[in-house]
DNA sequence: TATTGTTATACTCTATAACTATA
DNA sequence: TATAGTTATAGAGTATAACAATA
């Protein structure tokens, strides 16, 4: 890093327009989930993804992925498990501890959501040729490499 | 479109890749916007970025660009006409109409947010080579021209 | 009559603060 | 005393339904 001075404002310039360009790709993403069959909430929707990236968790864990308070998490848990997505078992050897596990619907709301998401891609994607999607694909996955886990 | 038969697979298989991967996008482009100084939540900022792209608009197109109800959108301009950063005025013509616009505080939020994100992003990038910048910025432009406005 | 916008009501989501139980 | 989790309360955000004003 720090290689010469010029490269720190070349590469914010180009921050900035990737920051401008990336609205379509979080709109799109955002919008896709909303075309699913199942019914499940934006909110709740990042928390299933959190718990699925992560495997069982305890409440406060899952609140500094989701970049809320642990009282937020808990009514948030309150619905997920109204509604069949998650259970909360007692932690085994802590016993304040709550372990927070996906159940087999909250997976298959996952899968919905994620089939969803594919179709409407597909559709914009139509319109790029093979190169121009790889190119695409390979810059996202170069971004999730560097960017921070959700935890930071 | 509908070259030979296989591709339509193929992009389905591109497509379900780039909607995993896009999600590290999601993230931090939502992220970085929290820690912008301006105190603004996210539907507001939402809303915020429509009125600007689209200039000013009265309430029945605002709300379509935000995928929400009329009667939701219109108690979050209550919000953001309290919090000065936008002036709701009765319509010239058609005096049902009302002119939702940005005010210069509004304005300022926005390009708050957007030097956050351009700071977010930039410590991001510095981990790639300026041809993967390139790379990146060129499939996000192409993919935003192909995206649907979300009106739709 | 149809359209624009609002208000009434109820639910989800979130933060602040106070609380319980366990370590 | 510190930590994990919950509950109490209040405000933001949103949908459904009913309403007012204008076309």
């Amino acid at each position: 890093m720090q290689a010469r001075p010029g490269d720190e404002a070349a590469r914010d310039r180009m921050a900035r327009e990737i920051g401008v360009a990336a609205e379509a790709v979080v709109l799109a993403w955002t919008r896709a989930a909303e075309s699913a069959p199942a019914t499940v909430s934006a909110p709740q929707l990042k928390a299933l993804l959190a718990i699925d990236h992560h495997g069982p968790v305890n409440l406060v864990r899952l609140s500094d992925r989701l970049g809320a308070l642990p009282s937020s998490t808990s009514r948030l848990c309150d619905r997920l498990e109204v509604n069949g997505l998650v259970t909360r078992e007692a932690g085994a050897t802590d016993r304040r501890e709550v372990t927070i596990t996906l159940t087999a619907r909250g997976r298959a709301v996952l899968e919905q959501v994620r089939q969803a998401r594919q179709a409407h891609f597909s559709r914009i994607l139509a319109g790029m040729t093979p190169a121009e999607r790889a190119e695409l694909l390979a810059g996202l996955r170069r971004f999730a490499q560097l960017a921070p886990p959700p935890e930071d």
